[in-house]
DNA sequence: AATTTCTTGAGGTGCGTTACTCATCAATAG
DNA sequence: CTATTGATGAGTAACGCACCTCAAGAAATT
């Protein structure tokens, strides 16, 4: 169980050391037929870096930046935390985390703080993409100076980010869907839809997957018309109080965005909270209680502690060229009602 | 930006750096006042150990030993092929993953694999504990012997084991209690209860926390006896066919334990599939197709792959006597419908 | 054949810690 | 006053790899 060196390499390829390292880092100046033996020696002996020795050699750095959108979003709080708890935690593993707040509704600003980055000061982005032609142009720009980038929660589809991290929005919203429609009773009802924006893709993607599920599977519920809160609590208030007024027949309500709040102060208002049916997105102290209240019947959720370790993970290994392990990187899309809640709302502590 | 050292941290303390190197690892011979300096250090100056460094120069090795069930059971056979993939993954960490197949079933052999294990040889196991009392002495004295252990998927809360890895059972049964109160008709009926034997720990936990949802907040079910059907197929599939037959109008199906396969089979040769509301446990390639095939209506599982990565970080910072970010260690209970099942159905592909 | 270019060997240094040994020096006990 | 113990300094050899230099032989070019 001796561990192999590039020293045993060295001797079975019958080549020296420097030839060995010249192979392994890839430096020019080794014949074909020599990087072959190399490699054969390499794959017989079944040789590993040694990890500790190559980091210390390379005094090896992660520097990674988290574009995280601030206000008052609870679900980007907590992104924000996680991240923030981690750049803590890894400090020691020379791992820099830095977490840089963006304003999501300002493509400019986005963009600029992705332009003054290079490799020489980052090792690799992590950014809560807003769906701005300029962001995604930031972003292939920032890919050619060969900064590895990752989007984060929603997606640039079109853009070159080497790696999206985050959940299937329309499989999301046919989840939703389905919630639903099955936990509605067989019978002609009307289903409430509040989005944040359907400009957002995410939102979008959500609304087109419960169309999808209810349209095929629940002929006889009806979706209203969305209407568009901006993820704002008061906004949301206002659309789902006037909703009910406007229709005393709607069963079931699914809040697209955020902005929860907002829908269950609205309901517990109405009086209705116990008829409706309310399926929503992402846990958060507030959605957590009114899951035990009765009022919310189910939450839709990614966890963010997953998202930003995956993130890392593939940023870490985006860095070493190391390949991605897709099974570990696949983020769930969690159903909790109000018996699979985790213990704590608070997903992390102080410590 | 420079990284501080020993020596920086051994200049400002004012002393050598075999001193520093004496209290930061803990060895004798350094007065309490020194100590205190030392420290004062470290903090002032927020020394961190480089781990490349460290790895290197102490040449850790880790080695943990995991002892999983064999035997045709599609979720342990994912935790296995999870536990050896990530062997592979980690030998480069200086990790070794050793796993061990076991017969759940036999106490005494594995009482008897768990002896011969010592710090010599192991330097911490994870174990999915088959609930005998030998092997909870087992546990006990290889904790003693200065082995750290860890359950997995299933506790022996009263054994010194350091850790817990799984999900909560209870909650997992009130899930599925609440899925199946909702997806059925608010109308008198009767569930049909599979089991792999109420003796087991998890099943009866499942069991006590469905029948207290249904008890509570569903009251026109009638949860009929369990049937204990050893998770196997055939039994399953006899029992559920016959469960079928007896009761004409039993609406729902829980299926407590392994063996949905059988349960699957029974049901669609009944005709009944579809109007049947049929909830199970574990993800596998059978239970996904059920759920597409609408013969699953939900399915409650854990995830194979994060237990055995939480498993690992767990028993490298009992190794290191590093501190556990709870929050991060905490096993969701999953909820699948047809329309957030994973993309593929093997979770992991051979590379 | 002379010259240039390519390929390889040999060797060294540094990375930050760990885990030692050996030598001091002081305080304390006998 | 000497022997003993305790606390500390000083130094060093790994650990395995990355990266660099210098030199020399081989191959290709002129």
């Amino acid at each position: 169980m001796k561990r192999v060196t590039i020293h045993d390499v060295a001797e079975t390829a019958g080549v020296s050391l420097a030839t060995v390292d010249r192979v392994l880092n890839g430096r020019p100046g080794v014949r074909k037929t020599t990087i072959e033996k190399v490699q054969k020696a390499v794959d017989t002996l079944n040789y590993k870096p040694d990890i500790f020795a190559a980091g210390l050699a390379k005094k090896r750095l992660y520097r990674f930046h988290f574009l995280i959108p601030n206000g008052p979003n609870a679900f980007m709080e907590d992104l924000t935390r996680e991240a923030a708890t981690h750049a803590q935690t890894l400090s020691s593993d020379r791992m820099h985390v830095h977490v840089e707040p963006i304003d999501a509704f300002d493509g400019h600003r986005v963009a600029g703080t992705l332009a003054i980055l290079d490799s020489s000061v980052c090792d690799g982005v992590a950014v809560v993409a807003p769906a701005f032609p300029e962001v995604r142009a930031a972003i292939d720009r920032l890919q050619d100076r060969g900064v590895p980038v990752v989007t984060l929660v929603s997606d640039h589809p079109s853009s070159t980010r080497q790696h999206f991290v985050g959940i299937d929005n329309v499989a999301a919203g046919r989840t939703a869907g389905r919630l639903l429609g099955r936990f509605l009773p067989r019978q002609p009802a009307k289903i409430a839809l509040v989005a944040g924006s359907l400009g957002l893709r995410d939102h979008a993607d959500r609304y087109a997957g419960c169309r999808a599920v209810i349209e095929a599977d629940f002929p006889h519920l009806e979706l209203l018309k969305a209407r568009e809160g901006r993820d704002d609590n008061a906004r949301n208030q206002d659309l789902v109080q006037r909703l009910l007024n406007d229709h005393p027949d709607v069963a079931g309500l699914y809040n697209i965005g955020a902005g929860n709040r907002g829908a269950i102060a609205a309901l517990k208002a109405s009086g209705r909270a116990d008829d409706i049916v309310f399926v929503g997105h992402e846990l958060t102290p507030y959605t957590s209680q009114a899951l035990r209240k009765n009022i919310l019947d189910a939450v839709i959720a990614q966890d963010p502690g997953h998202e930003i370790r995956s993130a890392i993970r593939v940023l870490k290994a985006l860095s070493d060229g190391a390949p991605i392990i897709e099974g570990q990187e696949r983020i769930g899309i969690d159903v909790f009602l109000k018996d699979n809640l985790p213990e704590s709302p608070d997903v992390t502590k102080s410590t």
